[in-house]
DNA sequence: TGTAATTATGAGCATAAATGCATATAAGGG
DNA sequence: CCCTTATATGCATTTATGCTCATAATTACA
């Protein structure tokens, strides 16, 4: 990598994604695209905490958002995004695997 | 996933790698196991705050490091990682060109 | 046009993260 | 032992992040 520019761009990705709120959100989007008013009560936070953190991850080109009346309904832009997660979970599970193996063996 | 330990781990090592600086030093050692003392005067900043970012990495389970002498060498510890890197380098790639089209669009 | 439902935003606060300076710690070689 | 090199850490400061409350904005519909 030599682009300074792509750089912070993935670091705004990363950090967008790294929220666990925000992650939650996007695991949740995985059963497909939800409105604002599915994903609160799902968080058990605040409405305006949701908000924007759903704002955040459009904002960082991770989901888009329609409109259909009242509602505003969201989803994941790039599939691709998923891969990362599944990319994350593989390497935290084995990570955790890991560390058991360590503990037992001390 | 339904497990928030996972969850909560797996946001510490995106944002592990998120911070610019931090993500700057593991493009660094792609190219192979680095010395503190060779990543140092990379980075352009403080040595004790590159230091700290070493640090951070290894507690995230992210690096390894082993010492020679009075240097310390680190290396990636799963080269998953890299894969990570690779997709967060694919994804933003795309984006860039899907906004760059539709900025002519407009 | 008034009201209900949904989402966004401004203000303020609390906490976390990043940074640099100075200093401590650790290892190796005279 | 002392000195040099390399790395880590305590402390203070600054900046970024996340949260809530109250309120605004948007849309639909009576």
């Amino acid at each position: 990598m030599l682009d300074e520019n792509l750089l912070l761009l993935e670091s705004g990705l990363l950090k967008a994604i790294s929220q666990p709120t925000r992650l939650r959100i996007l695991y949740f989007l995985k059963e497909g695209e939800k409105c604002a008013c599915e994903i609160i009560p799902e968080m058990g936070e605040d409405q305006s905490t949701i908000s924007r953190h759903l704002n955040h991850l459009k904002d960082s080109g991770i989901l888009d958002s329609r409109r259909e009346g009242v509602s505003i309904y969201y989803r994941i832009k790039d599939e691709r995004v998923f891969d990362l997660l599944h990319l994350v979970d593989e390497i935290i599970r084995i990570q955790v695997k890991e560390k058991a193996k360590t503990v037992k063996v001390i």
